[in-house]
DNA sequence: GCGTTGCGGACCGGAGGTGTCCGCAAAGAG
DNA sequence: CTCTTTGCGGACACCTCCGGTCCGCAACGC
């Protein structure tokens, strides 16, 4: 370090950020120069507009306090990491609305981030316990890292896609948001082979690749992006599906389903809700009806035979289980 | 903005990370200052070991590289509320072992995040929805926060503390570790009043104030803050028991638990494995005895009568809501 | 080829950074 | 209360190095 201007303001930022308070005279002695530069150097980061606060007295120093601007974050190695994966997981699991600034912010380290610490938080990543769903659904990081990138640049990508059916295909798009919903990150895109508008759920895209051609950034139909994902999913047709009438709020019944997809839980009248069902698989059905039936209200369902089927089964295996052991003098 | 030689390097910094590629003309009209200072500047940025790709031509342009460090994060408001809620909830649904360092990032960014930021963070943080737990457990960010920054500055706090039986206590503790598990945040403290080491349930701790007095850092007993938590959490008696044998590996069995806690589930010489459940309610065991019945293999279990009553009444109701209504033609 | 882009050396005037003084104010210890 | 410790900032002298204005060169794409 030959200790530029630019450089030392840097590690002085690094310095104050990561311990709360330092004395002048040691910051004078971490960036070799003397004590008055130091007060002067911290003159120049509150003129950037980020205040530091200086105490007098023996034990007195400095420490950085917010301001009014976020002054630039100086992470190391592992906070890196962290933050990246923090960023890769969280999102996946909100459903509020800030994934695209999420995405944004991923774009932004992603593009910076040394490739060493790359690895590390994909396979830190990789290695967070999904919460609800067992596995299949597991993003790539490095996918959606990519695709975050590319979203922001509007650079067109082409990838494989593998469909419902698992039929993989070979795709050229214009990524346009990434949305989660429904547990699941979503890709919005204009497919230039096949003309128009495309869903595609993230964790299904393999091999994507910048092409490095630009596109001009044009509206999703109706404008928003998180609306439109919702038409989108509403109007496909689930291979298995199942309605609840249940003697229930919808807001309660909604917080035990694993996505309270809004438009798939609607009050009605006497005061129940009815709950529209749809997954690719019964079992996903049948982890969702099981949410609604341990809330413990009345329901009544609507389904086909091979879930009642699966219900009964599951029934009679719960009785067997409850009946088999032996009772415990245990509180519980 | 004067544009001083170090302002102007963080604007071009935060230019490179806004968007993939700038001509250098661009940046020049951008900045206030010809094309030539442009290119000094891009060379003390790469001097700095922050690496900026020029590419020559009719396309050309600079654009921001992955190096060997990462440079200072410069995020804008959106930014930084997504980066500040990805650490608050992803870190809390990870079992991995990095939530320290998760932490650390927390506390540095809680440092300087503006107000106006930090209450919004915290207002989307609280609005997430939660994945597993219906709610009771959420810890506010706002606490998290607070014990971020004490922790890595060693400074003494006072809390309130709402034990298992809901009795509030004034506590007065040195803040060591937060730690993850059993998908909650814990607090690894010395208890000043009290004497010795306990561990804190975050979501249960309120009214945090930092003293300003400072501890020397210690030890955990046995080193390690992870292993030291299991430990506790492994002896602790919980209020409700059970203990299945299930006929399917271990690794299988924790997949589904919804806190796979090491220690709990093992692996026994007949192929199957023993899980010992423990929960502060009857209703938690419930949901992880459904969880582990659902993947139909033979299970027996050992437990309270109350546990077997409600389990019986499930079975009931599932059967009943099976037999209920209509059969529909559908696919699944 | 020509235009467009980035690259960087040379020069020079002057802005401004650094160390070394200095006295001042505030906080805490004895 | 006094003394010490800390931060605060003006003044000055020295001189680095910053920035604008030249210039020719190298890639890349049409």
């Amino acid at each position: 370090m030959n200790a530029s201007l630019p450089a030392r303001l840097l590690t002085l930022l690094s310095l104050l950020q990561s311990r709360r308070e330092w004395s002048g005279a040691e910051l004078a002695r971490r960036l070799e120069v003397t004590d008055r530069t130091v007060r002067r150097d911290v003159g120049r980061l509150r003129a950037l507009g980020y205040p530091v606060r200086g105490t007098t007295g023996t034990a007195g120093g400095y420490r950085m306090v917010a301001g009014r601007d976020l002054p630039p974050l100086l992470l190391d190695d592992e906070e890196a990491v962290a933050v990246a994966t923090a960023l890769l997981t969280a999102a996946g699991g909100t459903v509020t609305g800030i994934e695209d600034t999420s995405v944004r912010a991923l774009a932004k380290l992603e593009q910076v981030l040394p490739a060493r610490l790359r690895h590390r938080a994909a396979a830190v990543s990789r290695a967070t316990v999904p919460l609800v769903r067992p596995a299949p659904n597991q993003v790539c990081p490095e996918v959606l890292s990519v695709l975050a990138v590319a979203c922001r640049d509007h650079e067109v990508v082409t990838c494989s896609y593998r469909d419902r059916d698992g039929v993989v295909t070979e795709r050229r798009v214009e990524p346009h948001h990434l949305v989660t919903g429904h547990q699941l990150w979503y890709l919005i895109a204009h497919d230039l082979r096949r003309g128009g508008w495309r869903t595609f759920r993230v964790d299904r895209i393999s091999e994507v690749a910048p092409t490095g051609r630009r596109f001009q950034r044009g509206e999703v139909p109706g404008g928003d992006p998180a609306e439109y994902l919702r038409g989108v999913l509403l109007s496909t047709p689930f291979p298995h599906r199942a309605e609840l009438w249940v003697a229930a709020s919808a807001t309660r019944v909604s917080r035990v389903l694993t996505d309270p997809l809004p438009g798939r839980v609607r009050d009605i009248e006497d005061g129940g809700c009815v709950v529209a069902l749809g997954s690719d698989t019964v079992d996903g059905l049948l982890r969702e009806v099981l949410a609604v039936v341990a809330l413990g209200e009345p329901v009544t369902m609507t389904a086909s035979d091979v879930l009642r089927e699966r219900l009964r089964a599951l029934s009679a295996r719960l009785s067997e289980v409850a009946d088999g052991g032996p009772a415990s003098d245990g509180a519980g």
